[in-house]
DNA sequence: AGCCCTCGAGTTCT
DNA sequence: CTCGAGGGCT
């Protein structure tokens, strides 16, 4: 070791640092190398060396650090100064889409930004897609000083030391402003990604599933050592902040800086400035051709208005730039063979037939099973066994089967009547499903018009049973951590459990056991006194979990019932108006049926599910173990208007209320004296329907409900609330009578938390986008239902769009 | 009777 | 996410 530093030294390790830099640059960035590679590595190791006489040369600069790293424990958390928003998609994403189409939905996308910005002719700067992972790299003065994922797009994870290891990244800037931020994508180049597959496979090591895995298992490595024998690369394509110089004032001229500053950017000829619709046209088409014969995998092209100031003019509408848009490719798609139609036992007994495949590789995943609905959607397709199909990932990954392709059906000769007709016939008939349940043997029931068939066995259905388990200890539901699907097979198979009541009976000697035998029957590791440890803090857990479910919001009680057509939202109805479990299982149909929401079909279904014996006897057992919902809305939870006078109502007996209702009755409240002194009859047929007057007239006691309507009397203002053209404007409510509709992944909230924040706001979530949804809350990676918006111009909002709109008085 | 809007239910792979 | 179907309004 020496810590004097000779400056013939410092100043050889200078030279060195200089000469490898511009070496690496001509190599790795500029695909031009001026030196052969032995005479690269020969200053590398010489550098190297000297670095480890002479720590006191040791710098961040260097390029020796290149190679990498000591691992990290783990990445820290950064904050992104300007958020990393993905780009919207303004097109939709139809397979089948033509050229013309293709073509409209460009022109009415040019149209809306040259009208936004009254200009004829726009012009645009376009690049391809990159399929990889976004980065952020920061340079102060020049220098790398730390390097992010885009993570949620609020925060992501620092990457700096792997980043470093990516050869075409620069270290060091020439020219560079006093701060600049960078953003680009991080991939594999094709090339590299063989070659790294064919080593991992000699190591005997996972290969991975495409090139975009790999770069992000690459990233991610903790051990910068590994990334750096990885070969990643590296694309800019924007400046996210600038200190100290002018932001250029085109995205090209852009563009041109990065190049000049040392940048990897793509070819000039992949990023030409073009315009109108017929130049994006043009360069979507041009890059679509080219796509296979690019050095790395895109999925589709970017457009961006090239002016910056034109960009400054349109500005953002919530997460997504005005200015700019990414334009997907087509799916990908594959042949395959339909090796089986095998079919599958859902909770409510559905019957769906499953195309099982022979593995093929699509849209970057392998596929090896694909759902074909139901029987008829088999038929119009006439998918059959042998038969080679297209498939494809629809949407976002669901596998789907397009197509069969007919003249590559298996056929066989058919032995005709006379020797002189030699015909054929299919090898495989159509597809029939079968009459009996696959699990079993009850009769399989299609009802007259449904699509679905359905097995008739109920719970004595094995697969119903261990499916009705599984949604009961649902996260929406009871919500008990650590019982997957696994287990609860396991533990419905050897008969621990026959309903959801038992769970709550397990004991911990059951858990060890059956983990025992069914660990025994996959053939499993005899027990290690280790593992027999382990098992035990999972059975502990598992029963704490169990007991941790005792006391759930009526609402998700009911949801995990199970019960047919009623969902989370069906049992918060029920749960709203009738306020206890006693009373709807006591409800009468037609009362149910008046609630808002719920027709007869749902009513019928609710009512008979309680009037099930079985069931009876399964929610008996589960209140006996001591199983005990909770109100969630129980004043404590902050009501606002329309639920307390939806409970006031629910109370009175009046249950069917709908806003429209509201106001009638509204109307005719106006002389409550007259009304009181009305006879029974008469009050309820103000709002309901005789078959409902005459359930309630069983059901309710009269001279109690009387006091009610007039204690009624007194709160009409809560009334008055349920209208919305008369709605109070309320503090606590502001988004009262507003729904709202959540798309993509937001970057500080999760969904969950999204949606109870609206509904304390008294705002509405569903799940769908129509004329009447009033805000669309869209995340990155946001999907139909941003485009649907778009489409039916309904206001889109991000996230903190979102929360400026609560916080509004 | 027909239309539009929601909700429920099913699904794949990592 | 998508489809099918229930519910409610015109």
């Amino acid at each position: 070791m020496n810590d004097l530093l000779p400056s013939a030294i410092a100043e050889r390790a200078a030279t060195l640092s200089a000469l490898l830099t511009r070496y690496g640059h001509e190599y790795y960035v500029l695909d031009a190398p001026t030196v052969p590679d032995a005479e690269y590595d020969r200053l590398f190791r010489e550098l190297q060396q000297l670095e480890a006489d002479y720590p006191a040369l040791d710098s961040d600069r260097s390029p020796t650090r290149r190679v990498g790293g000591a691992p990290l424990a783990q990445f820290d958390s950064v904050q992104h100064v300007v958020p990393m928003l993905s780009l919207g998609n303004a097109f939709s994403d139809m397979q089948q889409q033509d050229f013309a189409l293709r073509h409209a939905e460009l022109l009415a996308f040019d149209e809306r930004v040259s009208r936004d910005l009254g200009v004829a002719t726009v012009a645009y700067a376009t690049e391809p897609k990159f399929d990889g992972l976004a980065v952020s790299l920061l340079y102060r003065d020049g220098l790398l000083v730390q390097a992010a994922t885009r993570g949620d797009g609020a925060s992501g994870e620092n990457v700096t030391a792997n980043i470093r290891t990516v050869r075409s990244i620069p270290l060091t800037l020439s020219g560079a402003p006093p701060l600049l931020e960078v953003r680009g994508e991080v991939l594999m180049l094709k090339q590299d990604f063989i070659r790294l597959n064919e080593a991992q496979r000699q190591r005997g090591d996972k290969s991975f599933a495409n090139p975009r895995n790999a770069a992000a298992g690459s990233l991610r490595q903790l051990d910068s050592r590994i990334t750096a024998q990885r070969r990643l690369s590296f694309f800019a394509y924007a400046i996210a902040r600038v200190e100290g110089a002018d932001w250029p004032a085109s995205h090209a001229a852009e563009m041109d800086w990065l190049a000049t500053l040392g940048f990897p950017v793509v070819a000039a000829s992949l990023r030409p400035v073009v315009h109108g619709a017929a130049g994006l046209a043009g360069y979507y088409e041009q890059v679509l051709a080219q796509r296979a014969q690019l050095p790395f995998e895109i999925d589709g092209v970017v457009y961006k208005v090239d002016s910056r100031a034109q960009q400054d003019e349109l500005g953002f509408v919530s997460r997504a730039p005005r200015w700019a848009t990414a334009h997907k490719f087509p799916a990908e798609e594959a042949l395959t063979v339909v090796e089986a139609i095998e079919e599958q036992v859902g909770r409510t007994g559905a019957i769906t037939p499953v195309a099982r495949l022979r593995p093929v590789f699509v849209g970057g995943v392998t596929v090896t099973n694909a759902t074909l609905h139901n029987e008829d959607e088999v038929l119009r397709k006439d998918v059959r066994i042998g038969d080679t199909v297209i498939v494809r990932r629809a949407g976002d990954v669901i596998p789907e089967v397009v197509a069969v392709v007919l003249s590559e059906r298996p056929m066989q000769p058919v032995a005709g009547g006379d020797l002189f007709s030699i015909s054929e016939q299919p090898q495989y008939p159509a597809y029939r499903l079968p009459a009996h349940c696959p699990v079993c043997g009850s009769h399989v029931v299609r009802e007259e018009g449904e699509a679905i068939a359905r097995c008739s066995g109920g719970l004595v259905c094995r697969a119903q049973r261990s499916q009705a388990i599984q949604h009961f200890a649902g996260r929406r539901m009871m919500d008990i951590d650590g019982l997957g699907e696994r287990y609860i097979e396991k533990l419905v198979e050897f008969d621990y459990v026959h309903s959801v009541a038992d769970l709550y009976r397990l004991t911990l000697a059951d858990l060890l056991e059956m983990k025992r035998r069914a660990d025994e029957q996959d053939g499993a590791t005899p027990e290690t006194v280790k593992s027999g440890k382990i098992a035990t803090k999972w059975a502990d857990n598992l029963l704490a979990a169990i007991a941790a479910s005792k006391q759930p919001p009526l609402a998700r009680f009911l949801f995990a019932l199970g019960i047919r057509h009623v969902g989370e939202s069906t049992a918060k109805t029920l749960a709203d108006w009738l306020g206890r479990l006693a009373l709807v299982r006591s409800t009468p149909q037609a009362i149910l049926a008046a609630l808002p929401d719920i027709g007869g079909v749902v009513a019928a279904s609710i009512a008979e599910f309680f009037a099930e014996a079985q069931n009876e006897q399964v929610i008996d057992a589960l209140l006996a173990a001591g199983v005990q919902p909770c109100d969630e809305h129980a004043p404590a939870a902050g009501l606002h208007d329309k639920l307390a006078a939806a409970n006031l109502l629910a109370r009175l007996g009046i249950p069917r209320l709908t806003e429209i209702r509201a106001q009638q009755v509204t109307a005719q409240l106006d002389d409550i004296a007259a009304l009181a002194a009305l006879p029974r009859s008469e009050v309820i047929q103000l709002t309901l329907p005789a078959e409902v007057v005459n359930a309630l007239a069983d059901w309710l006691d009269l001279p109690a409900s009387r006091a009610q309507l007039q204690a009624l009397a007194a709160q009409r203002s809560l009334l008055l609330s349920l209208a919305p053209a008369q709605a109070v404007p309320d503090a606590q409510a502001c988004l009262a009578g507003q729904t709202l509709v959540l798309t993509g992944t937001l970057p500080t909230l999760s969904r969950d938390q999204a949606r109870e924040l609206i509904e304390a706001a008294g705002g509405k979530v569903s799940g769908s986008v129509s004329k009447k949804t009033h805000y669309v809350v869209a995340g990155s990676e946001a999907g139909s239902k941003l485009d649907k918006a778009l489409a039916l111009g309904v206001t889109v909002l991000d996230e903190a769009g979102l929360l400026a709109l609560l916080a509004r008085p």
